[in-house]
RNA sequence: GGGACGGUAGCUCAGCCGGUCAGAGCAGGGGACUCAUAAUCCCUGGGUCGUGGGUUCGAGUCCCACCCGUCCUACCA
């Protein structure tokens, strides 16, 4: 057994939760669940980033305290909890979690004294969206390239961080394997990043521009802890960096792994400062990273104009969070951005879902207690005819565990749906119907049917177990329904409903 | 400008170190069955494996150039 530790990256949550956030939150809720089966102490955490100057502008925007807009946005990522069947262990908000700010302090005041802080006027264009500075040469047409606003041109003496000192260093953890940063083309990414040369880079920000919003530089009250440095602590100040050392030990220090999830967008953040920070403060690292890719909606990047930006609760709403985590896990590509549609979600739905495993599952529990009176008969020591059924199944747990261990979800979700596949290829072909006939019309001896019966029960309740990290409402479901593991099933009930989309879609 | 990753059947994608690698699923066509959520099973694919060269007995699978897409990175007029 091994102690695990998984986290998300926090979002920012100015504006409301999309699909791309159901991503990330999925696949990282997935890792957890899988490693809670099988019986790791796991520890999974997210949360969400407050102290951005965006909220101070669009609390400002709406008239209110930022306190409160932060609370209240804050809520839409908190609610996904429930919507998606989340299973977190820990959400930390950075502007009043009682964990964070003694943290972040701590952290600041560890890199100080390590000297790698220093004052520096700095001239630059500053994106407010991003929480970052671009070169002229990086922006389009004069604009962010992500947000499309115009930089604001900021001069101010701030703090900076020596993160040209750790440029050998860092490059020695990510090529050594020792800070896994996956998929491998990530890794070249990041350490082609860190042999083109490390600058320093801003770690404050005026308390003025900041409008006080934020967590003050310890000694220097005249500047604001850059937001970054800010919320990348969090995934130390939640299990106690800085207020519960003992807690701290166990769930960070002393663990085996300790793996974030984050998008593309903000890999340098994590493969490069944060580390940086860390060896400074003399923390011990993250153990692995893996960068998943981004979604785009209906064929476009997400984006509130675009009118794309689906909401994951409504989603998980109108097709159950199953069908959502399905198609996040399923569908999703490790390379290159995936387009979601509601109809992909629905074909991925009705196909593995309804229809080869929820209707594996129907006709299986349905014939035992048509033929059985529910009682499961006993499995039989050897099947012939279920010789690669059998073989299907039982490699099918290595398969998956292969799988997870490179991140690839969606060859893990394909391995559960070989297990139906061949489940009903298997009902075909033994035809239980017929072994019953042969009982009732011509006396034939149950030995047959039982073993056949047996085979399938055997199989949904390997498939419900396989399907306890995806899909835990519905695996819970499934395995009900075949007797948990005793003598006898439920009445038959659809696990997975068929979706339709409405025509006007 | 440098680099990374993609470009394989109508659609979404598998194809590790070169030799059943020309595949799967969906869609389409045909058939079977009835236990089941009009589900399932079987059969059915005339694709220049982005383009052009090269290496090799043999290349989606290696090399070079180029085109397209996406993404990193770069203060050259």
């Amino acid at each position: 057994m091994s102690r695990y530790v998984v986290m998300t990256a926090i979002p920012y949550v100015n504006g409301r939760p999309h699909v791309g956030h159901a991503l990330e939150l999925i696949e990282t809720d997935v890792l957890a669940r899988y490693r809670r089966q099988r019986g790791d102490e796991v520890r999974a955490q997210t949360g969400t980033d407050d102290n951005a100057l965006k909220n101070v502008q669009s609390a400002e925007a709406e008239g209110v305290p930022v306190e409160s807009y932060v609370e209240r946005v804050a809520q839409n990522f908190l609610s996904l909890g429930q919507a998606l069947d989340l299973s977190f262990d820990d959400f930390i908000k950075t502007s009043s979690d009682p964990r964070h700010r003694p943290g972040v302090e701590k952290l600041w005041a560890a890199c100080a004294a390590r000297g790698d802080f220093y004052r520096k006027t700095y001239t630059g264009l500053y994106c407010t969206g991003c929480e970052q500075f671009y070169a002229e040469s990086e922006l389009v047409e004069g604009r962010c390239p992500e947000h499309g606003t115009v930089p604001d041109l900021v001069e101010e003496d701030n703090w900076f961080f020596r993160l040209s000192r750790y440029q050998d260093r860092l490059a020695e953890e990510i090529s050594s394997g020792r800070l896994r940063v996956e998929p491998a083309s990530r890794r070249r990414e990041v350490l082609s990043f860190i042999e083109s040369g490390l600058e320093d880079f801003s770690v404050s920000r005026s308390m003025k521009r900041a409008r006080g919003w934020g967590i003050p530089v310890p000694g220097d009250p005249e500047q604001v802890i850059y937001v970054w440095y800010d919320a990348l602590a969090n995934y130390i100040t939640a299990p106690g960096y800085g207020t519960d050392e003992a807690r701290f030990a166990h769930w960070w220090t002393e663990a085996d792994e300790r793996v974030h999830v984050i998008g593309k967008g903000i890999i340098r953040f994590h493969a490069v400062y944060w580390p940086a920070m860390l060896m400074s403060a003399g923390v011990t690292l993250p153990s692995q990273i893996f960068v998943h890719e981004y979604l785009t909606a209906d064929g476009a990047k997400i984006s509130k104009s675009a009118g794309n930006a689906k909401d994951p609760g409504e989603l998980a709403e109108r097709f159950g969070a199953d069908a959502l985590r399905w198609w996040t896990l399923r569908d999703v590509a490790r390379a290159g951005d995936t387009d979601y549609t509601d109809e992909r979600l629905v074909t991925r739905n009705n196909e593995d879902l309804a229809n080869n495993i929820g209707n594996l599952v129907n006709r299986t529990v349905s014939m035992v207690n048509r033929y059985r009176d529910g009682a499961v008969p006993a499995l039989a020591a050897d099947n012939p005819g279920a010789a690669e059924l059998r073989r299907v199944r039982a490699g099918a747990e290595a398969q998956i565990a292969e799988a997870m261990d490179a991140y690839d979800f969606r060859r893990a979700a394909e391995v559960i749906v070989r297990v139906g596949d061949e489940g009903n290829r298997y009902v075909e072909a033994a035809t239980p119907w017929v072994l019953a006939k042969a009982e009732r019309k011509e006396d034939a001896p149950p030995a047959a049917l039982d073993a056949v019966l047996a085979e399938l029960v055997a199989t949904c309740r390997e498939l419900g177990r396989l399907l306890v990290p995806f899909l835990p409402g519905s695996a819970a479901k499934i395995l009900r329904q075949c007797g948990d593991g005793g003598g006898r099933v439920a009445e038959p009930e659809p696990v997975f409903r068929r979706l339709e989309l409405d025509p006007a879609e």
